[in-house]
This record gives C-alpha cells, structure tokens and sequence, in this order.
RNA sequence: GGCGCGGUACCCAAGCGGUAAGGGAGAGGUCUGCAAAACCUUUAUGCGCCGGUUCGAAUCCGGCCCGCGCCUCCA
C-alpha cells in the first residue's frame, strides 16, 4: 500500500488518486534565470524517483512541471546580460533540462512555460475579479486573502500575528494589506509587458502554477510537489487562487520536499558552498555519484550535501558496478542455488514496501546491497549457479529503474565509452592484456605491473583470476 | 515570537513498543607473484540529556539542551 506524508493533513495517508489507475501530478519547476543549483536538483530528483516509483507501480502518469520564465530575477538579470527577455530564459531553459537529463531525470509528460500562458493567466485574474477577490491599486491586481476563509491550511501559518506595515517587503507595489499578494503587476518603463483583457502588464508568480496545473490538469489534481520553502506563501496562494475559482480541492495531496545543507551550513554563495552541477561535474564527480547522494536520502529529511558524501556514493555505485561486472562475467556452475533463488524472488516486495512506504529510498538501498552481500558470500563460498544469474540481474535492474545510477547495460557503457577522446579501444586493452600475460609468464611482474598501471590511468580496471584476467572500464 | 523538521557508531543513514538494517571509512584475516574484487571478523550493552509509563522504549509521555528550515517570490 503506498503511502505519502501529506503536508494538507500533516500525516502519512494512503494514496488513492482520484482515477484508478491514472496519476495527475504537478511541479513547480525552476524560474530558469541561472543555473540550477544542486538544492533544486535535490527536488527534481525527489520528483523522479516519485515519478519512477508510481509509473512502476502501475499507474497511468500525467506528470506537469512549469518553467518560470517571467519575474522579477529574470526580468533583472536578461537586462544586466544584454538580452531580450526571451532569450536570456531560453539559454537557462535549455540548460536546466540538460542538466535534468545528465542527472537522468525523466522528463515529465508536459513541460509549460510562464509566458505561453499569459493570456490563461489574464483570463483566470478577469474571473477571479468578478467573483469578488481581488481589488487594484495603481493598475496592478492583488488577491485579498481575507475573502478566501481556507487561507493557512497548507501551511498552518496564523496570519494574525503579521500586521500591516510590519515585515513586509518594501515592494513598489502598494498592497492593501501585507499578507495579500499580487496577482498582476502594472506596466514599469523597461520591463517586458503584455496587452490583456485586465490590462497590460505582467503576472505574479504565484498564478501561473494554478492556471497552468489546472489548465493541463484539471481542477483537482492528485498530487502537487516542490520544495519545502514553497509551502508558504506559493502553494498557499495557489491554493486560495484556484480554489476561490472552482470550489473544489486544488491538490489532494501535497509532498514537500526537505532542503540539504552543504557541509552542514545552509548553501549561499558568500560561504562559497555554492554549487551548480556544472560546477561539481567540473570537480570530476560523477553525474551518477551526485544522484546517488541526492537520492539516498530520504526526501522528508535534510540533506547534509558534503564532498565526503560524494565520495562515498561513488564507492557505494562502485560496489554494485563490481557485483554486476560479477555476475556477467563469473563463470558458475550449472543449476540453481535454491537460497539465493528464494532471496531474488524476495526481493521486489521488499523493495516496493520501501517505496510504498512514503518512498523511503534509504531503506530501498538497503534491501539491494543486502542481496549483493548474499550473493557474493555465496559465490565465494562456490554455491552460486549459472541458474542464478537472471534472477538477480533483474533485482539489480529493477532497483536501477528507480534509481539510475548504472549504465543501463555493459554494453551500452562500452558504446559510449569508446566514443570518448583519448580512451583506448577494446582491442587496445586486448592487446596490452595479451602483452601483459606473456610478461606474468615470463614472471615478469614489474613490466606486468607496469602495463596494469597504463590501463588503470586510461580508466580500465583489470583483475585476475583463476580464469585470467577480466578489465572493465571504470566509470 | 509563531509553525515545522531533525539529533542513532569515525562519516552517511534505516528503524516508529520486542531487544540496533544498509553504505562508506578504519583495523585484522582469507585469496593473490603483488594488486584488484570479494568474503569473514571487528568498530554503539547503547540511539542528545533527565525523569516517567511498560514485563519490555531509539521507538510512547513530560521537561530540558543543541542544529536546521519557513514566517522576506530561496527548491
């Protein structure tokens, strides 16, 4: 039974999507005005995993994430580049799906844009005014959260303590009371405009995720997603904008996503902690080592994002490399090993228990490296069969659905691998194998050695044993 | 101040009333020409502190200490 700590209630509920069998899931995407940095990939990984796990599970996905490509930080720093506005968003567009796709996170079923859906938003504004919720100043627009009774319940915030005048932002725009929040932003002189039935100008942040989410998703979605910090006042406002429109729930559940610290302090850019993941690729970790360590904990608690960590996701993904490299490698007896059979078939359950169980990711790591650790004693202690090895390969696979911090297959590793600059080829790494035997025969182990140190500067891993020597390209 | 999350071995971390998963690192051992990989043993009589409930608590209750987040369009 899969289960989801609900922000709305605040407790872990069963999850029921509205359809059976269909699930309509929204994300709040980035405001693509830089590059992404790892705190926002910790969310969209979370997304992944969560996408990964309900596909999986059955479940027909209808998965929406916005790209926020109008603001204020968009709007500032398309001007201090040079840029239009269009293409200054663009650039960072492309990049953040670039770098979604190195981190192998698959892309939702419809990605939307802010400033497609200027009009949509207009139009939602216009029945929102009618209805009585809003009231201008200056020619901008802006919700009054005083009419709309629901407002806190995502959040539990008690908006009484917060008084006018107190704490609140010194925005050009007037409001009429602090908490309220705007809706429509008149017209300034150098900013990026639109002609509309309310006017022109440009939208608030907050209404684009109701009116895209409800656009594409229908009034009540089953799931809506995003960082912890989005709770308030974002996923508030949306809630008091598309529900004051319908009536009906916007979102029945709602998952909130933890934020990680960097070394144990909170990631900005004067403590230099500050990290995109161009900038850790750049430092030579892997893209896999940092889903690893993105995914491995669970996303309800805070990430502690360290160096160290990396380094040890990437012995963590070594391990499973080696155990794999084992398995296709290994030659094993005919038969089959009727405990390891029975361990194999044991496995999916579990693992599906730690994901139903508000996807607890470290739990389901856990149950995978406990099967590793099965089958290497077992093959070490000469009880493993040939009749095993499908078995198990498909646990490994099916933990790498979810996962994916494997190459998809030794195959396809080789292929884009040889692709690469300055690698040698296979029948490189043959003929230095073949050089290296005939030296091991002569009992020449320095110049043995020395051929082994070649490789493994080249990348390729070489081990012997009682059958010769295997090699793996090293990830 | 309000709301919320968390403090489990050297590091990361599961565990949600029945006697401490898993990964990394270290030490010792097996195997090896040497490595590598792998396996075995080992590293928390104790889970921030103090009380309480219970046959039994890391897990429940009360108090306290510490860290972090949100309450400012920062995922």
């Amino acid at each position: 039974m899969l289960r989801f700590q609900n922000t709305l209630s605040g407790k872990v509920e069963e999850f029921v999507p509205l359809t059976k069998g269909q699930v309509r899931m929204y994300t709040c995407g980035p405001t693509v005005y830089d590059f992404a940095h790892i705190g926002n990939f910790r969310t969209f990984v979370f997304c992944d995993i969560l996408r990964r796990h309900l596909r999986l599970s059955g479940y027909q996905l209808l998965h929406v994430m916005n790209l926020t490509d109008v603001d204020d930080k968009t709007i500032n720093n398309s001007r201090a580049a040079g840029l239009p506005l269009a293409e200054y968003t663009q650039r960072y567009s492309e990049a953040f799906l670039e770098d979604c796709q190195r981190l192998q996170i698959e892309r939702p079923e419809k990605i939307v844009r802010a400033t497609d859906h200027i009009q949509d938003m207009a139009h939602t504004i216009r029945l929102l005014e009618e209805k009585g919720f809003t009231y201008r100043r200056d020619n901008s627009i802006y919700y009054s959260i005083e009419k709309f009774p629901g407002y806190g319940k995502l959040s539990k915030i008690d908006l009484s303590g917060i008084r006018s005048g107190a704490r609140v932002d010194q925005d050009e725009y007037a409001k009429a009371d602090a908490r309220d929040f705007v809706l429509w932003k008149a017209p300034k002189p150098d900013e990026p405009f639109w002609e509309t039935e309310v006017g022109p100008g440009r939208p608030g942040w907050h209404i684009e995720c109701s009116v895209m989410a409800t656009k594409y998703l229908g009034d009540t979605l089953d799931i809506h997603v995003g960082g912890t910090d989005l709770a308030f006042p974002h996923h508030e406002n949306e809630i008091a904008q598309a529900e004051a429109l319908t009536g009906k729930t916007f979102s029945r559940y709602w998952l909130h996503c933890e934020h990680l610290v960097v070394e144990g302090q909170k990631m900005s850019k004067s403590l230099g902690n500050f990290y995109t993941l161009r900038d850790l690729l750049g430092k030579g970790y892997s893209a896999a080592a940092i889903r690893y360590l993105l995914a491995a904990v669970p996303y309800r608690k805070q990430l502690n994002f360290t160096m160290d960590g990396l380094r040890q996701a990437a012995a963590s993904i070594e391990r499973l490399e080696n155990f794999r490299f084992r398995m296709t490698t290994m030659p094993f007896p005919e038969g089959e090993n009727v405990e390891i059979a029975a361990k194999a078939a044991a496995f999916p359950e579990a693992f599906q228990n730690a994901l139903d169980d508000d996807l607890n990711t470290a739990q389901a790591m856990g149950v995978l490296f406990e099967l590793v650790r099965d089958a290497n004693t077992s093959i070490d202690a000469g009880q493993f069969r040939k009749g095993n090895i499908t078995a198990i390969l498909k646990c490994l696979d099916r933990w790498n659905e979810i996962f994916q911090v494997l190459p998809a297959s030794e195959a396809g590793n080789e292929t884009d691998k040889k692709t690469v600059e300055g690698t040698l080829s296979d029948t490189d790494v043959e003929q230095k194998l073949q050089d290296r035997r005939n030296a091991r025969k002569a009992r020449d182990f320095a110049l043995a050695d020395r051929i082994r140190d070649e490789l493994i500067a080249a990348g390729i891993l070489v081990e012997d044993t009682a059958e010769g020597a295997r090699w793996r390209r090293k990830s």
